[in-house]
DNA sequence: CTAGGATCCTGTCAGC
DNA sequence: TGCTGACAGGATCCTA
Protein backbone atom coordinates (compact mmCIF):
# COMPACT_ATOMS: atom_id res chain seq x y z
CA UNK A 1 0.00 0.00 0.00
CA UNK A 2 2.23 2.76 1.41
CA UNK A 3 3.13 4.54 -2.13
CA UNK A 4 5.63 7.41 -2.43
CA UNK A 5 4.04 9.83 -0.21
CA UNK A 6 3.74 7.31 2.51
CA UNK A 7 7.24 6.26 2.27
CA UNK A 8 8.09 9.65 2.11
CA UNK A 9 6.00 10.37 5.31
CA UNK A 10 7.48 7.45 7.18
CA UNK A 11 10.97 8.64 6.47
CA UNK A 12 10.50 12.37 7.69
CA UNK A 13 8.53 10.24 10.99
CA UNK A 14 10.89 8.18 11.62
CA UNK A 15 13.95 10.54 11.53
CA UNK A 16 14.00 11.99 15.30
CA UNK A 17 13.18 8.53 16.85
CA UNK A 18 16.46 6.30 14.98
CA UNK A 19 18.77 8.70 13.48
CA UNK A 20 21.97 8.68 15.67
CA UNK A 21 20.52 5.69 17.66
CA UNK A 22 21.94 2.64 18.05
CA UNK A 23 20.84 -0.67 16.42
CA UNK A 24 22.35 -2.78 18.86
CA UNK A 25 20.31 -6.26 17.22
CA UNK A 26 18.10 -7.36 14.72
CA UNK A 27 16.78 -10.50 14.96
CA UNK A 28 14.44 -11.96 12.07
CA UNK A 29 11.00 -13.64 12.52
CA UNK A 30 10.55 -14.68 9.62
CA UNK A 31 13.45 -15.79 6.67
CA UNK A 32 11.83 -14.41 3.90
CA UNK A 33 11.29 -11.18 5.01
CA UNK A 34 15.16 -10.58 5.55
CA UNK A 35 18.39 -10.64 2.82
CA UNK A 36 21.95 -10.57 3.70
CA UNK A 37 23.69 -11.04 6.68
CA UNK A 38 21.98 -10.32 9.63
CA UNK A 39 24.59 -9.16 12.10
CA UNK A 40 25.92 -6.50 9.41
CA UNK A 41 21.71 -4.85 10.54
CA UNK A 42 24.12 -3.23 13.57
CA UNK A 43 25.38 0.25 14.72
CA UNK A 44 24.37 3.88 14.53
CA UNK A 45 21.82 4.75 11.98
CA UNK A 46 23.57 7.93 9.94
CA UNK A 47 20.45 9.39 8.05
CA UNK A 48 17.48 8.17 6.23
CA UNK A 49 17.20 8.03 2.63
CA UNK A 50 14.35 7.03 0.30
CA UNK A 51 14.32 5.89 -3.59
CA UNK A 52 10.53 6.12 -4.55
CA UNK A 53 9.12 3.19 -2.63
CA UNK A 54 12.00 1.90 -1.07
CA UNK A 55 13.30 3.46 2.25
CA UNK A 56 16.81 3.28 3.17
CA UNK A 57 18.67 3.41 6.68
CA UNK A 58 22.10 4.06 6.28
CA UNK A 59 24.31 2.71 8.96
CA UNK A 60 27.90 4.18 10.54
CA UNK A 61 29.68 0.56 9.93
CA UNK A 62 29.57 1.09 6.22
CA UNK A 63 26.22 -0.90 5.75
CA UNK A 64 22.56 0.17 4.73
CA UNK A 65 19.12 -1.52 5.26
CA UNK A 66 16.94 -1.12 2.36
CA UNK A 67 13.05 -1.20 3.40
CA UNK A 68 10.54 -2.12 1.16
CA UNK A 69 6.57 -2.32 2.27
CA UNK A 70 5.16 -3.79 -1.00
CA UNK A 71 2.09 -4.17 0.26
CA UNK A 72 1.35 -4.83 3.73
CA UNK A 73 4.63 -3.66 5.34
CA UNK A 74 4.47 -1.63 8.33
CA UNK A 75 7.37 0.11 10.40
CA UNK A 76 6.47 0.56 14.25
CA UNK A 77 9.42 2.08 16.85
CA UNK A 78 7.78 1.72 20.10
CA UNK A 79 9.85 3.53 23.03
CA UNK A 80 8.95 5.95 25.44
CA UNK A 81 6.28 6.73 22.35
CA UNK A 82 4.87 5.14 19.38
CA UNK A 83 5.18 5.76 15.94
CA UNK A 84 3.70 3.88 13.68
CA UNK A 85 3.74 3.94 9.79
CA UNK A 86 2.73 2.02 6.18
CA UNK A 87 -0.30 -0.41 6.42
CA UNK A 88 -3.19 0.91 8.39
CA UNK A 89 -3.80 -2.30 10.88
CA UNK A 90 -4.75 -3.18 14.61
CA UNK A 91 -0.98 -3.63 14.69
CA UNK A 92 -0.31 0.21 15.16
CA UNK A 93 -1.77 -0.06 18.86
CA UNK A 94 -1.39 -4.03 19.42
CA UNK A 95 1.15 -5.48 21.89
CA UNK A 96 4.46 -6.33 19.68
CA UNK A 97 6.21 -8.56 18.80
CA UNK A 98 3.11 -10.87 17.30
CA UNK A 99 2.04 -13.03 14.39
CA UNK A 100 2.68 -10.52 11.55
CA UNK A 101 6.12 -9.08 12.97
CA UNK A 102 9.08 -10.31 10.91
CA UNK A 103 12.08 -8.12 11.70
CA UNK A 104 12.74 -6.71 14.82
CA UNK A 105 15.45 -3.88 15.46
CA UNK A 106 16.68 -3.06 18.89
CA UNK A 107 18.14 0.39 19.60
CA UNK A 108 19.20 1.63 22.48
CA UNK A 109 15.96 3.40 23.41
CA UNK A 110 13.12 1.76 21.85
CA UNK A 111 12.55 -1.30 19.69
CA UNK A 112 11.72 -1.01 15.70
CA UNK A 113 9.05 -3.60 14.27
CA UNK A 114 8.91 -4.65 10.77
CA UNK A 115 5.50 -5.55 10.26
CA UNK A 116 4.41 -7.63 6.90
CA UNK A 117 1.04 -9.32 6.59
CA UNK A 118 1.27 -11.03 3.67
CA UNK A 119 5.42 -11.45 3.21
CA UNK A 120 5.43 -9.80 0.09
CA UNK A 121 7.61 -6.55 1.93
CA UNK A 122 11.34 -7.17 2.74
CA UNK A 123 14.59 -5.75 4.41
CA UNK A 124 17.92 -6.03 2.85
CA UNK A 125 21.36 -5.25 4.25
CA UNK A 126 23.73 -4.33 1.89
CA UNK A 127 26.89 -1.99 1.40
CA UNK A 128 25.69 1.79 1.89
CA UNK A 129 27.75 2.14 -1.77
CA UNK A 130 26.01 -0.84 -3.36
CA UNK A 131 22.69 0.93 -2.73
CA UNK A 132 22.63 2.94 -6.21
CA UNK A 133 23.68 -0.42 -7.77
CA UNK A 134 21.10 -2.44 -6.22
CA UNK A 135 18.79 -4.05 -9.14
CA UNK A 136 15.56 -2.98 -7.98
CA UNK A 137 17.01 1.00 -7.23
CA UNK A 138 18.91 0.86 -10.37
CA UNK A 139 16.27 0.54 -12.87
CA UNK A 140 13.79 2.96 -11.28
CA UNK A 141 12.42 5.99 -13.16
CA UNK A 142 12.42 9.20 -11.99
CA UNK A 143 10.10 10.60 -10.00
CA UNK A 144 7.43 12.92 -11.47
CA UNK A 145 9.32 15.89 -10.19
CA UNK A 146 12.23 14.63 -12.05
CA UNK A 147 10.69 14.39 -14.98
CA UNK A 148 9.89 16.79 -18.18
CA UNK A 149 6.75 16.44 -19.60
CA UNK A 150 8.32 15.36 -23.31
CA UNK A 151 10.33 12.68 -21.57
CA UNK A 152 7.12 11.35 -20.15
CA UNK A 153 5.26 11.62 -23.20
CA UNK A 154 7.96 9.92 -25.52
CA UNK A 155 7.64 6.95 -22.77
CA UNK A 156 3.81 6.71 -23.31
CA UNK A 157 5.00 6.44 -27.08
CA UNK A 158 6.69 3.60 -26.15
CA UNK A 159 4.67 1.64 -24.67
CA UNK A 160 1.59 3.12 -27.06
CA UNK A 161 -0.14 -0.52 -26.55
CA UNK A 162 -0.44 -0.35 -23.14
CA UNK A 163 -3.26 0.47 -20.92
CA UNK A 164 -2.14 3.89 -19.21
CA UNK A 165 -3.22 2.77 -15.92
CA UNK A 166 -0.37 -0.61 -16.25
CA UNK A 167 1.63 1.84 -17.87
CA UNK A 168 2.15 4.56 -14.96
CA UNK A 169 1.82 2.13 -12.30
CA UNK A 170 4.81 0.64 -14.03
CA UNK A 171 8.24 2.14 -11.92
CA UNK A 172 10.71 1.85 -14.19
CA UNK A 173 8.64 4.07 -16.93
CA UNK A 174 7.61 6.61 -13.61
CA UNK A 175 8.36 6.11 -10.28
CA UNK A 176 6.25 6.65 -6.96
CA UNK A 177 2.65 5.91 -8.05
CA UNK A 178 0.68 3.18 -6.50
CA UNK A 179 -2.91 2.39 -6.81
CA UNK A 180 -4.63 5.20 -5.05
CA UNK A 181 -2.28 7.84 -6.64
CA UNK A 182 -3.00 6.28 -10.51
CA UNK A 183 -6.22 6.53 -9.99
CA UNK A 184 -6.30 10.04 -8.18
CA UNK A 185 -4.02 11.01 -11.12
CA UNK A 186 -6.13 9.89 -13.71
CA UNK A 187 -9.21 10.88 -12.43
CA UNK A 188 -7.49 14.96 -11.74
CA UNK A 189 -6.63 14.82 -15.79
CA UNK A 190 -9.87 13.32 -17.00
CA UNK A 191 -8.67 10.21 -18.85
CA UNK A 192 -9.57 7.09 -18.51
CA UNK A 193 -7.46 4.19 -17.28
CA UNK A 194 -7.99 1.85 -20.16
CA UNK A 195 -7.28 4.37 -22.85
CA UNK A 196 -4.11 2.87 -24.78
CA UNK A 197 -0.85 5.01 -23.92
CA UNK A 198 -0.54 5.99 -26.92
CA UNK A 199 -3.84 7.47 -27.32
CA UNK A 200 -2.59 9.87 -24.67
CA UNK A 201 -2.25 13.29 -26.18
CA UNK A 202 0.98 15.30 -25.40
CA UNK A 203 -0.95 18.05 -23.73
CA UNK A 204 -3.28 15.55 -21.67
CA UNK A 205 0.64 13.75 -20.59
CA UNK A 206 1.62 16.68 -19.79
CA UNK A 207 -1.33 17.29 -16.86
CA UNK A 208 -1.26 13.94 -16.35
CA UNK A 209 2.32 14.54 -15.00
CA UNK A 210 1.84 17.44 -13.10
CA UNK A 211 -1.96 16.09 -11.84
CA UNK A 212 0.63 12.92 -10.37
CA UNK A 213 3.01 15.39 -8.85
CA UNK A 214 0.03 17.17 -7.11
CA UNK A 215 -1.81 14.11 -5.78
CA UNK A 216 1.33 13.35 -4.15
CA UNK A 217 2.23 16.61 -2.68
CA UNK A 218 -1.11 16.88 -1.42
CA UNK A 219 -0.65 13.47 0.88
CA UNK A 220 2.38 14.16 1.42
CA UNK A 221 1.48 17.45 2.84
CA UNK A 222 -0.77 15.65 4.67
CA UNK A 223 1.19 12.94 6.46
CA UNK A 224 0.40 10.32 4.09
CA UNK A 225 -3.22 8.10 3.46
CA UNK A 226 -2.62 6.66 6.20
CA UNK A 227 -1.48 9.33 8.58
CA UNK A 228 1.87 8.19 10.41
CA UNK A 229 -0.02 7.35 14.12
CA UNK A 230 1.67 8.45 17.39
CA UNK A 231 -0.04 6.17 19.96
CA UNK A 232 0.31 8.37 22.65
CA UNK A 233 -3.50 9.10 22.28
CA UNK A 234 -6.16 7.35 21.05
CA UNK A 235 -4.73 6.70 17.35
CA UNK A 236 -6.05 9.16 15.14
CA UNK A 237 -5.90 8.24 11.67
CA UNK A 238 -5.58 11.30 9.24
CA UNK A 239 -6.78 10.16 6.14
CA UNK A 240 -5.97 11.04 2.81
CA UNK A 241 -8.68 9.00 1.84
CA UNK A 242 -11.04 11.05 3.42
CA UNK A 243 -9.88 14.26 2.83
CA UNK A 244 -8.48 14.21 -0.72
CA UNK A 245 -9.55 11.28 -2.43
CA UNK A 246 -11.58 12.10 -5.11
CA UNK A 247 -12.41 8.53 -6.71
CA UNK A 248 -10.39 5.99 -4.89
CA UNK A 249 -13.09 3.86 -2.77
CA UNK A 250 -15.73 6.04 -3.14
CA UNK A 251 -17.64 3.77 -5.57
CA UNK A 252 -21.12 4.09 -5.71
CA UNK A 253 -20.48 8.10 -4.22
CA UNK A 254 -21.02 10.95 -6.62
CA UNK A 255 -18.10 12.37 -8.42
CA UNK A 256 -17.10 16.09 -6.61
CA UNK A 257 -17.62 17.29 -10.43
CA UNK A 258 -20.21 16.33 -12.26
CA UNK A 259 -22.46 14.13 -9.92
CA UNK A 260 -22.21 10.96 -11.48
CA UNK A 261 -21.64 7.82 -9.35
CA UNK A 262 -17.91 6.42 -9.35
CA UNK A 263 -17.60 2.78 -10.72
CA UNK A 264 -15.17 0.91 -9.64
CA UNK A 265 -13.99 -1.84 -12.51
CA UNK A 266 -10.86 -3.89 -13.18
CA UNK A 267 -7.95 -2.68 -15.03
CA UNK A 268 -4.39 -4.08 -15.39
CA UNK A 269 -5.38 -6.45 -12.57
CA UNK A 270 -5.60 -4.02 -9.74
CA UNK A 271 -9.22 -2.72 -8.94
CA UNK A 272 -9.85 0.82 -10.32
CA UNK A 273 -12.18 4.02 -9.82
CA UNK A 274 -13.22 6.27 -11.88
CA UNK A 275 -16.11 8.39 -12.93
CA UNK A 276 -16.99 7.41 -16.55
CA UNK A 277 -18.59 11.18 -17.41
CA UNK A 278 -15.55 12.74 -16.74
CA UNK A 279 -12.81 10.67 -17.48
CA UNK A 280 -12.55 9.43 -21.48
C1' DC B 1 11.70 -5.69 -27.03
C1' DT B 2 6.51 -5.22 -25.27
C1' DA B 3 2.09 -6.79 -23.06
C1' DG B 4 -0.70 -9.53 -20.19
C1' DG B 5 -1.50 -12.89 -16.79
C1' DA B 6 -0.03 -15.81 -12.91
C1' DT B 7 2.28 -15.75 -8.69
C1' DC B 8 4.19 -14.75 -4.03
C1' DC B 9 1.33 -14.78 1.15
C1' DT B 10 -2.13 -13.95 4.84
C1' DG B 11 -6.45 -12.25 6.20
C1' DT B 12 -11.13 -10.53 5.58
C1' DC B 13 -15.49 -10.30 3.67
C1' DA B 14 -19.57 -11.50 0.76
C1' DG B 15 -22.39 -15.14 -0.64
C1' DC B 16 -24.00 -19.54 -0.38
C1' DT C 1 -21.42 -22.04 11.52
C1' DG C 2 -18.47 -23.36 7.81
C1' DC C 3 -16.97 -23.30 3.23
C1' DT C 4 -15.55 -20.89 -1.15
C1' DG C 5 -13.92 -17.50 -4.01
C1' DA C 6 -12.67 -12.75 -4.68
C1' DC C 7 -9.91 -9.29 -3.38
C1' DA C 8 -6.10 -6.46 -1.31
C1' DG C 9 -2.40 1.11 -1.68
C1' DG C 10 3.48 -4.13 -5.06
C1' DA C 11 6.56 -6.12 -8.02
C1' DT C 12 8.51 -10.15 -10.46
C1' DC C 13 8.43 -14.02 -13.39
C1' DC C 14 6.82 -16.46 -17.29
C1' DT C 15 4.72 -16.74 -21.70
C1' DA C 16 3.45 -15.33 -26.39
Amino acid sequence: MPELPEVETIRRGLDKYIVKKKLMRATVLCEKSFVGEVSDARGSVAGLRRYGKALIIDLDNGKSLMVHLRMTGQLIYDGAERYAAGHPSENFVAELPNKQTRVVMEFDDGTLYFNDQRKFGFIKVLGTAEVEEDAFIKKLAPEPWAMEADEFYAKLQRHKNALIKAVILDQTIICGLGNIYADEALFAAEIHPERKAGMVSRAEAEELLKDARMVMERSIESGGSTMATYVKADGTKGDYLEKFAQVFRREGQPCVRCGNEIKKIRVAGRGTHICTRCQK
